[in-house]
DNA sequence: ATAAACCTTAAAGTACACTCTAAGGCAAGA
DNA sequence: TCTTGCCTTAGAGTGTACTTTAAGGTTTAT
């Protein structure tokens, strides 16, 4: 697969899986005869990975940390382990945060909707907040 | 209350209040006889809800439209009541998605907690990734 | 055989969201 | 009164994460 389709397949440009490559988010890829990148699936699953993780807010550093690793074989796994427990420490805090957000925003529309109601029958009152 | 205080008790800095101020983020503070910022608690209770939609992921664009349109009056509610909305659905995917990036994550720690057992019983194998 | 559409690299450029600097004024303690 | 520690502004600088450019080679369709 040529880095224009995997770029397509995964929605991201090719400048940026370059990028990913050049920064260690995902492996070195090989190449073809011409010194064109060849993705195999096992590259597609890792920029799929990359993407996935990026996209949660896990650091590039960390990342790109867990590939190094990776690529260095199994004496690393405990090293690996311990990044994506951080990681997920670091997600659930993020969750919880957004949770809490969502929840005050489903109450400050709540509000809305109250003084939207008075605003039409013309008794209008401060707001939330005011 | 002076700036420091307020960048204080929010855990910004003195630096970012006056540039949310300066992009929109919260209405202008009123300034003392010597030109200095006094924050009122109404102003603070701007900073804190600023620095939760910051942190939630929100836009400056839309947060800074939102206290515009708050200091226009009653005649903006309907359309401060759909900011809150669309910010309401990116955030419901964005739960979402983490949820969903931090299942995976539990499941790949799983994976690993087998592998380490399988190479202390010098049974080494390949793991998810490869 | 030539144009269009791919690919490569290194390096410069961009957008965002701050963050810092310079130059100066105000206020409180020794 | 002088030093320390606040405050002000405009504008320059920074870090992150791409994104674009320049210069060039390859492949495919006409």
């Amino acid at each position: 697969m040529n880095i224009k389709e995997v770029a397509q397949k995964y929605d991201l440009t090719a400048d940026t899986l370059r990028y990913y490559e050049k920064v260690g988010l995902i492996p070195k890829v090989n190449r073809n005869e011409v010194g064109y990148r060849d993705f195999t699936e096992e590259d597609t699953n890792w920029v799929e990975f990359a993407k996935c993780m990026r996209n949660a807010g896990m650091s590039i550093e960390a990342l790109s940390e867990y590939v190094a690793l990776f690529q260095k074989g199994d004496s690393t796994i405990a090293q690996r382990k311990k990044i994506l427990l951080d990681q997920q420490a670091i997600m659930a805090e993020k969750l919880k945060d957004m949770q809490a957000t969502y929840d005050r925003l489903t109450k400050k529309v709540d509000n809305y909707d109250n003084h939207i109601a008075k605003f039409e029958e013309e008794k209008l009152e401060n707001i939330e907040h005011a």
